[in-house]
DNA sequence: CGGATTATTGAGTAGCCTCAAGATACGTGG
DNA sequence: CCACGTATCTTGAGGCTACTCAATAATCCG
């Protein structure tokens, strides 16, 4: 079966803007992996290798010192991760999880660098998905550094609502992964949901969140 | 007086790795400029632009939603920011203070990408040192997953020692920097190096710190 | 040497974590 | 498709960490 690491090189930003010949090239030099929800896909132990999301989702997290679980991000098709691996940082602690039945592709970490030497694009390329990687670990740092649980639960809900350019949304994920992403624990998060709508401005059933007041919302995030 | 101009190019990672006619022609493009201590070198409001610091060091920080100032990192020379605004993603909050007497390179965003087209081994250059600058920004992302500030101090203690390889050496800042870089207040920072000294885990005079008892202060780190 | 910044120490308080128990939702197999 | 078991979510109570404010001590720097 080699259609799956056809349909991983031609979906994957890092590889499509290449012409059919050199994606041909690519695609001999990746392997496809198929996974069922719960699986892991990478762990500390796992070879240095890129990993290409091209159907399905990952859950991206490292183990904290204490042995919790620090969710980091979903990894969505056309995702990847472990690049960093290539330039000499090692890859201290992190996981990834299939949230459902998912495809990944697996390229060797010195395949990679031969590509990168063929084809000086993809370093450009690279250079701007690693950017724009880098600006939403960026954002999670932001809300790590927020010291109170109600700032970074605004400047999540604002956060989430910008993108998706919507005041009605549903929430992306359990309220435990929330909890975990904002750094705090599943109490904290329900009563905080809570207060903000006692106070009118949002309100939530189940995951169903509608904001009410967008202004107010920002307010706390400036503390 | 284009002889700065020279230094930064040949000093600086970056560059110093092409021949000198190549050298020669980036040079061209670099303008380069002297600071006091205390002035700002850039901020949300300047041009986009790779700064390269050549002589000194720079403070980067950011101010928080509340105003305070988050202390991210100090740049030596060598060391350069500025590159992810390249690549689309913008430079939010991000300021650069000159921490002594400084001399700055500045390489305006589109003659940099002209010679990443020119330079194909520049991009694998900067990959490389974007990796590197990443584990930087990782490290201190993992110490604000630590609760306690006990556990990010003895994290970071830890970690210059290793850095440094030695278990006496000068912390390389001021205390109320690294009470900003570990996200707590001087206040607290004092009363936890003290509770170091008097579990007889450290020594402290002034910046000056011996490390007594590296396994205890690495459990400590662990919870 | 003297003004200003930085560091320490103390006291009081607010926020959030933990533990525990109950309620709700989920999903799996009969 | 429903029922049951399990995981997740909510709510309450209590304790502890680290913050703030304030005052003194120590340092830096011209």
């Amino acid at each position: 079966m080699t259609t799956h690491e056809h349909i991983c090189v031609s979906i994957v930003p890092l590889f499509n803007h290449l012409n059919s010949p050199d994606q041909k090239r690519i695609k001999d030099r990746v392997i496809s992996k198929k996974y069922d929800k719960g699986e892991v896909i990478f762990s500390p132990d796992s070879d240095d290798q890129l990993t290409i999301v091209s159907r399905g989702s990952l859950k991206i997290y490292r183990l904290s010192e204490n042995g919790k679980e620090r969710f980091l991000r979903i990894a969505k098709p056309g995702d990847y991760d472990g690049e960093s691996s290539l330039f000499g940082v090692t890859n201290d602690n992190m996981f990834a999880e299939a949230l459902e039945k998912t495809e990944v592709c697996f390229l060797r970490q010195s395949d990679f660098q031969d590509l990168l030497k063929e084809y000086p694009d993809l370093s450009l390329k690279l250079l701007t998905m690693n950017a724009q990687k880098s600006a939403q670990t960026e954002i999670q740092t932001q809300l790590l550094w927020m010291e109170k649980i109600e700032q970074r639960l605004a400047f999540y809900l604002s956060n989430l609502s910008y993108e998706l350019d919507l005041e009605v949304f549903e929430l992306p994920m359990q309220m435990k992964d929330i909890a975990s992403y904002l750094g705090t624990s599943p109490e904290t998060l329900s009563r905080e949901l809570k207060r903000l709508e006692r106070a009118q401005i949002i309100t939530r059933t189940r995951r169903h969140i509608q904001i009410l007041d967008m202004d107010r919302l920002e307010k706390i995030i400036e503390n």
